[in-house]
DNA sequence: AATGAATGAGCATTCATTCAT
DNA sequence: CATGAATGAATGCTCATTCAT
């Protein structure tokens, strides 16, 4: 038992290190991406040697791996807990496109860019992590999509995968379009008219109406056509 | 000085070298992305000492450069070449998409890894040119949808580069993962139901039907009285 | 950063592994000069790899700035501890004429190639760094010549600065002309040959017969004097 | 006949060929050094391909040779044309000298920071012919120097060649001085206070003045030494 | 004679990772 | 456990020089 006393502290210290070295690697990786993000200055940042960061994560890889899983694992924890809270179809996707927004630009777009960027230009490895990671922070949207689709109030011509690029693939585009250009958006404003765009596309389809608004805009064009034919010297 | 060609090949045979470096390039920058190639294996590729690679280009991130801006200078025409053909917005987003998901999906993923990979981690440089790139590519489908706003066909309520990164950034969504995953999704359904999702997302919610209705009864009324006019005898 | 020293080492094995690539960088850019040095050689001489020289110093420059001020700090060392036991302007000029060529053409004209070679040359760096270091090198000279004007011994119709350039320049041109001719001149032949020219060309061209033949006489009248009040039974 | 006649206008031909790449190496080693200098920037000031440039000359260390050695053989002349108009030692040396400051600082220090700096730092090569040629272009100052140590006028206590060293050995330190420090001195004040300390050191030291002065240092740091050990609490 | 074209050989620098202590 | 110390391996870029035409 005395044995154990000493090995407790021990393990206590050595979280205490994953820790302090797990926050040091997302603040550089945040700001330098994989590829330029260092050992040396995570170890710096953490106050340790280089040759531990070794010592407690197999490699560079490793340890920009857990550090995506932990912050997913933070999102996806927000998510999972609000949801239940929110009444309805509209409701939740309002706040998951709210919330992401929000999220992703809130830490100085840092995770944002490790996560959009190098999520595709390095090995395999980060992709297949990062889309785990994306399932489980997904998840939550897309079980309640499905109901929304029992209930009617979704539509259910597409497949759910397909709505869940689309939701999470124009919000990837915004982010990154206000990270490279280097200016915030009107979040609220952008999440609304999101959102409202989103909601059209899954919800089902007036059938008439979009059936009409076809018929409109052929004749428009056979009008067009015929005018053109009519006149070809104005061609 | 540096950053400039040292030389300015002219002849028949610069060309001909120009144009296998840059076959070579594209290979090898899809396969490995911008960090990972390298200007030795692009000179092997292409038959060359790597120095020779050198002597028509600046540098590596010039020739990327140039293998990206060539490859959107295709695909940029190819869309500006048909979209003319196609009369009405749904004809015009319709093809759009499909040919977007094919094109990216047909060279085995290479550019399309290449250009969404490299468009965000890297320095800015590369970023900066394919954003540019993009914007000439996209710019065809965006006039489109501006008329259509103009005409009422497209909603109004939500700003066009909203809709651009809802269509563009579901479709990269979408070619991602068909990269990831390894596996070709059915690109005609796929194409099918998006540009549906998408129709239903920036077409006007609340189009009045009744507006509409009346529209398609006075053109069948006006159809009917042409062609009692045209063959009276069978009226 | 990268101008920096990446770690700080400050243990003895460190210190020991500075010293011998201090030690192998002098002897391959003495050998080579900066340019055709290469970090490899230096490594392979210290009996380390490659990456260590750099674990160490910034760059192949800063490598060679350092040895450079050690080798000055050396001399200057020698010339300032020697300084304050001579007495007189000329005692002082002739012991840093001798000294110098002494010392320039001791180690195999090594370092003296490197110096007033790379003095030269290259970028602006290291022509910097040389020029401050000989500054100090030449002050204690140059603080006694300053004295020397003060007492009348030296001329003050020339300033000190051209004397300086007289002194060293004559004196690099001894040296290199017996680098370049490899052949070792007669050193103290040559430094009291120089100093006696030297002497001549600082010293008041019109200083007065007269005063100084008074001043003798004088001193010879308080000599006598003095000679025949301390021991009057023999006068 | 005729064949003479065809190859005549290509040697000709050729003579411009090589003027004006001679003309072009000039300026490239002057503004940018031996090293730095590039063979392609020389063949493009020349308006030839780089390959024309080892049609003439068989390589770039070569060519800088040949460069150096015709502006030594222009300077050369210069001097040996105007040595033979002037009377006396004091006034040939005192052209030369003004003569010298004035020609290497009237190119912008080009061909100066050349001749001094390259002799040097580059292979034994180049050093060999700028030795070569400064024999021949000190030679007339040297002959006259000799012609005065026949006619009393300098000391013959000191080798010329010790002579020529202090001479060109100042003008050069002074010369680099004004390279570096980027900033012209006044060549005319210069020169001349250059040209008193040289006569000074040159001509045939006046051997009682030498003396007394000599003895008058040395009574002074006797009587220092004296009050020194009087009172030595104040040391 | 002139050159377009091509290249061989050379080099500083970075950094993740290992290991003895 | 922690780390000081060391390194293997990798790579973009320069440029004088050659040679077939």
């Amino acid at each position: 038992m005395s044995a154990l006393q000493r090995v407790a502290p021990r393990r206590a210290k050595s979280q205490l290190r994953i820790t302090e070295l797990l926050r040091a690697a997302r603040e550089v990786f945040s700001e330098h991406g994989f590829q330029h993000a260092t050992t040396a200055l995570i170890a710096e940042r953490a106050g340790v040697s280089e040759a531990t960061v070794f010592t407690y994560f197999a490699g560079k890889r490793e340890l920009c791996i857990q550090v995506i899983k932990d912050w997913y694992d933070e999102i996806s924890t927000e998510v999972e807990r609000e949801m239940p809270h929110l009444q309805g179809v509209y409701a939740r996707l309002s706040f998951v496109i709210r919330h992401h927004l929000i999220t992703l630009l809130a830490d100085g777009s840092g995770m944002c860019a490790l996560v959009l960027g190098e999520g595709r230009a390095t090995g395999p490895d980060l992709a297949d992590v990062i889309t785990e990671c994306k399932r489980r922070y997904t998840a939550p949207l897309m079980d309640c999509l499905a109901q929304g689709q029992k209930q009617g109030e979704i539509r259910t011509d597409v497949p759910l995968r397909l709505m869940r690029e689309l939701i999470y693939g124009s919000m990837e585009h915004v982010l990154w379009d206000s990270i490279t250009n280097q200016k915030r958006p009107a979040i609220d404003k952008t999440a609304e008219q999101l959102t409202a765009l989103i909601w059209s596309a899954i919800t089902p389809p007036n059938a008439s109406l979009e059936a009409l608004t076809r018929f409109r805009d052929e004749v428009r064009q056979a009008l067009q056509q015929s005018l053109q034919a009519a006149s070809p010297a104005s061609a």
